[in-house]
Order: C-alpha cells, then structure tokens, then sequence
RNA sequence: GCCGCAGUGGCUCAGGGGUAGAGCGCGCCAUUGGUAAUGGUGAGGUCGGGAGUUCGAAUCUCCCCUGUGGCACCA
C-alpha cells in the first residue's frame, strides 16, 4: 500500500474502445474514472483489469486492458451489488445484535444470503428493523477499504472479536492466497471482493425476503446457523418486476391450483400421499395412456410387479444395507386382536414396500432362460414406489412418499448399451417436445469415488451413453463424481414457462445389480452371461410430471390432457334441447365434456368455466339451435367463433387427439 | 430430521382473555339474461390435538401433530 508513486514506471491502460491513457505510475480505477469525467465517476462500480474485477481503489502497477464497471454491465453490476448488500446486511445485524458472529454470505440467483451465528434466531419481525438499519449505512455511505493482511494477524484479530467461525475461514484459505479484509466504516469483514468503492453506491433497490436455518458448512452434523435471504437489482424498477415475478410464480402453484381446480388434496392421515379427485386423475391417465402408447411403440412390454417383498430381497439387491432408511418396513405378522393397538412380536419376517422397481424386474426377467437372440428385453412398468422422505422433504406433488414412476429396464448386451441409450434419447426427446417441453439439457454423471465395479467397465459404461449423446447431437455437460454407485447415469433437466429447470428424465447403465441378482442369458458360444441393465425413466414420477405440467401451463392443459375438455351451455332455457344435443355429440365423438343448464347468467357461466380452465366454452343460443351451430370461446380469448357444430367437434377432436411423436420420428428418420 | 413461521366454517382471510366475523362457495326464492360475478334470503365453525395458567382461553404458557419457507436428504 505505498502512497509513494513518484519514481515509477508510466502505467497505460486500454479501454475497451481502444484508446490508451498513460499515468506516471500506479493508477487506481477511481483516478482513471474521474480522469476520464465526473458522469463516469460517479456511475463507476467497480473496474475490470485484464478481466479480473478489482475495487476501484486498488492501485494499477501495470500496463493493463481496462473497463469500468457501471450499472450498465448487468450482470457483473449485479455480482458486486449484490455482495455489498450483503455485507450491508451484516454490518446492520452486528449494530442490532451485538454478538452475532458472521459466517459466510455469497450471492445466489437473483440475490444473496449471509448465515449468522446467534443464540436466538432471527424472526422475520426482524427483517423490517435490519432493513431500516442497511438503508442509513448506505445513507451514511460509509468508504469501502481493500486491506491484505497477513494469515496470522487475521485469524488472530477475528479470534479476539469473537468471530470465530471467520478465523476458521481464514484457516482454510490456501496458503498462497492472499487474506483481505474490508474496511466498511467502522465494520470490518474478511472478504475475497471485489466491492464498491462506498456503501452510498448499493442504492436502495433491495429487500430483505426470508430467514431460514441452514447448517454450518452444509453438514447436518453441524451447528444450525440463522440465514438471511435477501435480493438486490440495479434499480427500484428492477427490484418491482422480479418481485412481481414471484408473484407470477406463486400464482401457478399447483398445490394452489390443485385445490382451485379440485384435481386432488393431501390430508394428514396420509401425508406425503396424493388422493386423486376425478378430475385430476382424468389427467394422470391422460398422460399414462400417452407414455403406455409410446413405449408400446418402441417394444416395450408392460409388466406389473409386487408392492411387498422380501426383505431377503433387499439384502440381496444391495437397497438394505444402502437405502433401508428411506424403505417403509412391515413385519410378516398377523397382529394381536386382544387388545387395542396391535401386538407386534418383534421377531417376524421383515417384508418392504418397494422404493425401486429395479430387482423385481431382474426377477422377471429371470424367469426362464434367455437367449442372446432374446435381447435386448424391454421392460416398463407404472411402478408404484414407496420411499420414507423426511418430513421436511415433502412438497406437494413435487416431492411424495408414495410415487409412480414411468418406469422400465432395458436387458441388453454390452455391444447394444449404445444403440438402446439412444433410442432412448429419441424416445424422450420426442416425449418431452409433445409434452410441451422441448428444452432440456443433459448432464453425463460419472464414477463417483465409492463405487462398484472395475474401471474397465466404468470406461466402457461411460464411453457407451457418451457415444449415444453424440450420434444424436445432443449437447451435453459432465457431472463428475455424480454417476450412482453401480454405473453412470445421463440426467435430463426440461426448462419450464418460467425458467426453472426440473431433472426428471434418467437413464442409467448397470453392470452391477444383474450380478448381484444373478441374471444371466446364454451367449452365442453358449456360455452364461450378465445382461446389462439400462434403467430409464422419462416422466420420472407420474405425480411430479403433473406438478410440473400444471405450473407449466399454469394449469391451462393443452386440449388433449384438460380434465374437462369442453363445456356446454345455453344462453337461456329454450336452448337447453339444443345444448343437450351438443353434449351429446362431442361425448360421442369421445370428448370430455360437461353440460351446464343451471338457471345462471351466461356471463356468470364464462366466467366460471374460465377460471376452472376448461379450453374451450360452446354457447350456444337460439340462433345456433336454428342453425346447427355453436359458439365457441377458447380460454385466454375474449373472442368467439361461430362454427357449424359438426366442424366445431371435428376441430376439438383433432386437438384433443394426443400427440404420438409420430412428426418427430418422421423428421429423426429423415435427417439419419 | 434441523431452524423459522402458520393452523379460525368447503375456499380466502379478519378478530383476539368474557362464551365467534366477512367475502366467495353452498341451499332456497325470484330472475330466461348473448360471452369473466342478477337480486334477495338461509344454513354452516367452538377457532389443529393435548395439558396448564385463569372465575373465564379461540385469544397466554408448554408439549405434540400437520402445513409452509429454507437447510440436510433426494438411491
């Protein structure tokens, strides 16, 4: 930090426009803005040197590519800020409540959070007064100082101030880097930064959003910390729009939804556990009708396997020892009628409901001897699966105790991992793009530490799903370290309405549970052999796929998958003959449609039927009965059609006629 | 499982130590209205469960359950 810069070399920066500015020595970012004019001084955030983010009051030694950060670069205006605010945010809850020790506080999509130790966490009564607190610190626009200091001092100082989760930071910083620490005011943080030059600069476009707790490191083992959520933007206006966002997002909500458009309920007796009205489970078999379809289309046969198995068999597949705390247990036991509660001996065979339908399929395929001309064998199944979540896990549909997955095992030789992997891929590529999902990204999850198997088959088991990815083109990112214990797995992340990502798809390769069930099939030189097990799944859960469809669509189903596709509804009394016969038609033509002749005004009647989402509303009057017609009003128009009714049904049946991928296989075999 | 918050009629929510309120919905009556709420009227709850404090608790305290926002977990 030497204030000396007479003797020094001249140091030449070069903006992003290309022009040079020469200063006799070291040169700091808030020089160069101010040389450059007051309009960029003021605006200036941060500077970029050589790409890397520096404080504006870090001194320049070097001849360097420089930018000034504004709010202008958003996203990097958006790093710093949000950073600061952070800071902010500790320095106020340390004025507030002395004696809370500061942990750590990074930036996350759309704002930040900082963990805080303290006996007693906060409340969101307390949110409002430390708020209050962070906007006299930026009002107070306290200067912002970059210090490095020596690894021992730091951890020393912060010992004596009672930080003692920041000393133990600093000790695990790697020895060559070095130790910051920011001076705001009064308040001091050890800091990797970059940060603004002073706290006047965050602005007043953030806000303070939940407290939570979170563990210390991540680890449950640890001591729960209180975290602060916040969010921070450039201005007010932005700051509006991402709340209003949430909003938005809050209004597709399917538990809220579910409830509005009484598709199904939780209640406490079954927590975890879905209870299906009539309505949403027109919706569910909507969407298994569809997968049974194109599964059936790509040679898959359906089986059906056992809810209840031996714990024998868990032992076996490796679930015991690995998984049993999620498994739901039940004794093999007829219970005591003498008394109330059931008796329970405590020594009887041990049975589970089935999280997986993995080994009862192996045990399927087992059944009688199979043949290397046999495979590969192709097994689905709507598999109904029990896993014992944590009570804080569950999430409406997104996250049950009871679950049915689209599931199904692919046995197959080792030469034809690829070729299965991807027809896969097309199967779900194509799957998603009907389903309304037709982006999705794909991660390759492979050898994690603890595993099972040689390396030699590790390589050919991920070379085989990368070669898959790549004779498709199908882009891809690497999860290292993330493949399943017995092989590595491809994940697929769809994109929804909004933005949000949701892994659902999978398919994952497994050399090891054949062995461990002993599958075998006889080989062309008649020697036993181990299937290759492919497990795969599309929707993942039928329970979470309509979740993530009703959110989606913001409960607005395309046609073919509406519970009610269309409703009926006369003008007035003398219409009702006519409306009837309507009715009847479109549910000859195999529609879902309701009728509705309550005594109501038709404008009491659309606006019903809208909010319960229905597609498409037929009004039909006395004009359309004299003519054979209807008049059609599509959900999300203020417009209506009047249609002769036979073209009326022809049109809802064409688009209520579920898509089959047939488009898109046509395109796949076209381009191969 | 851990931390915070919540739990009032079918739904959304107000109230808050002296024996429960609103809107919507529902029932009934009138109204036959041309595309997002016709008018009137009536019936619904003992305030998640248990214990305690109190002359008295939905209202305060404690415990439990469930939900919810995160954390951890998600084979």
């Amino acid at each position: 930090m030497s204030e000396n810069k007479s003797a020094q070399n001249p140091v030449n920066l070069r903006l992003p426009d290309s022009s040079v500015r020469t200063f006799d020595g070291p040169v700091t970012g808030t020089t160069l803005a101010s040389d450059i004019g007051p309009g960029l001084l003021k605006a200036a955030l941060a500077i970029r040197v050589n790409g890397e983010v520096w404080d504006l009051s870090r001194e320049i030694d070097a001849d360097s590519d420089v930018s000034i950060i504004t709010k202008r670069d958003t996203d990097e205006a958006l790093d710093i800020l949000r950073h600061d605010c952070a800071h902010i945010m500790a320095e106020a809850v340390q004025e507030l409540f002395p004696g809370t020790q500061v942990t750590i506080g990074p930036n996350i999509t759309d704002g930040f959070f900082y963990d805080f130790a303290r006996d007693k966490p906060f409340t969101e009564d307390d949110l409002a007064v430390i708020e209050a607190r962070m906007h006299e610190i930026v009002k107070r626009d306290e200067p912002i100082e970059r210090e490095v200091w020596d690894r021992n001092t730091a951890i020393d100082h912060f010992k004596s101030i009672g930080e003692h989760y920041k000393a133990e930071i600093i000790g695990s910083i790697p020895a060559g880097e070095a130790v910051t620490v920011y001076r705001q005011g009064s308040w001091k943080d050890l800091c990797r930064g970059p940060h603004l030059p002073s706290t006047g600069k965050l602005g007043d476009a953030f806000k303070l959003m939940k407290v939570a707790g979170a563990y210390w490191r991540g680890d449950s083992k640890n001591e729960m910390l209180t975290r602060i959520y916040g969010t921070c933007w450039t201005d007010k206006k932005e700051l509006k729009a991402y709340l209003h966002r949430l909003e938005e997002a809050e209004k597709r909500d399917h538990r809220k939804l579910g409830r509005e458009m009484d598709l199904f309920h939780f209640q406490e007796e079954a927590q975890g556990s879905v209870f299906w009205h009539p309505q949403g489970y027109k919706v569910w078999l909507e969407l298994e009708k569809y997968i049974r379809g194109r599964l059936g289309d790509d040679d898959y046969r359906e089986i059906k396997t056992p809810q209840l198995l031996d714990s024998k068999l868990w032992e076996q597949s490796g679930h015991w020892s690995k998984f049993r705390e999620n498994m739901f247990v039940v004794p093999d036991e007829v219970p005591s009628i003498d008394d109330d509660t059931p008796i329970l001996s405590g020594d009887a065979k041990l049975m589970a409901l089935k999280p997986m339908n993995c080994p009862a399929h192996v045990q399927v395929f087992k059944q009688g001897i199979k043949s290397y001309r046999d495979l590969p064998i192709r097994y689905a199944e709507f598999g109904c699966c029990h896993r014992n979540e944590a009570h804080g896990a569950l999430h409406g549909l997104m996250r049950v105790r009871q679950m049915t997955q689209d599931d199904g095992h692919v046995f197959c030789r080792e030469d034809q991992v690829t070729e299965e992997s991807v027809a896969f891929c097309d199967l779900l590529a194509s799957v998603y793009s009907d389903l309304g999902f037709p982006n999705f990204k794909v991660l390759l999850a492979t050898r994690p530490d603890v595993r099972a198997g040689s390396d030699e088959v590790w390589d050919k088991a991920e070379k085989a799903l990368e070669m898959a990815l790549k004779a498709r083109g199908i882009e891809f990112d690497y999860a290292p370290g993330e493949g399943a214990f017995y092989g590595p797995k491809l994940e697929f992340h769809l994109s929804d309405a909004i933005g949000r990502t949701w892994q659902c798809g999978t398919l994952q390769s497994d050399f090891v549970l054949p062995e461990r069930l002993d599958a075998t099939y006889i080989a062309q030189d008649g020697s036993k052999q181990r299937p290759v097990m492919l497990h795969r799944a599309i929707l993942g859960t039928l329970e979470r796929f309509i979740g993530i469809m009703i959110e989606h669509y913001a409960g607005r189903m395309p046609l073919w998958l509406a519970p009610t596709q269309a409703v009926i509804t006369p003008i007035t009394s003398d219409a009702d003959a006519y409306a009837t016969k309507v009715h009847a038609a479109l549910e000859a033509a195999g529609l879902r449609a309701d009728l509705d002749l309550r005594n109501e005004k038709i404008n009491y009647k659309v606006r019903e039927h809208s909010h319960a989402k229905v597609p498409a509303i037929l009004v039909v009057g006395m004009r359309e009965a004299d003519n054979g017609q209807v008049s059609v009003r599509r959900l999300g128009s203020k417009d209506q059609t009047v249609l002769d009714l036979d073209d009326a049904i022809a049109a809802l049946v064409a688009e209520g006629t579920p898509p089959n991928g047939e488009e898109r296989s046509r395109e796949t075999q076209a381009n191969s």
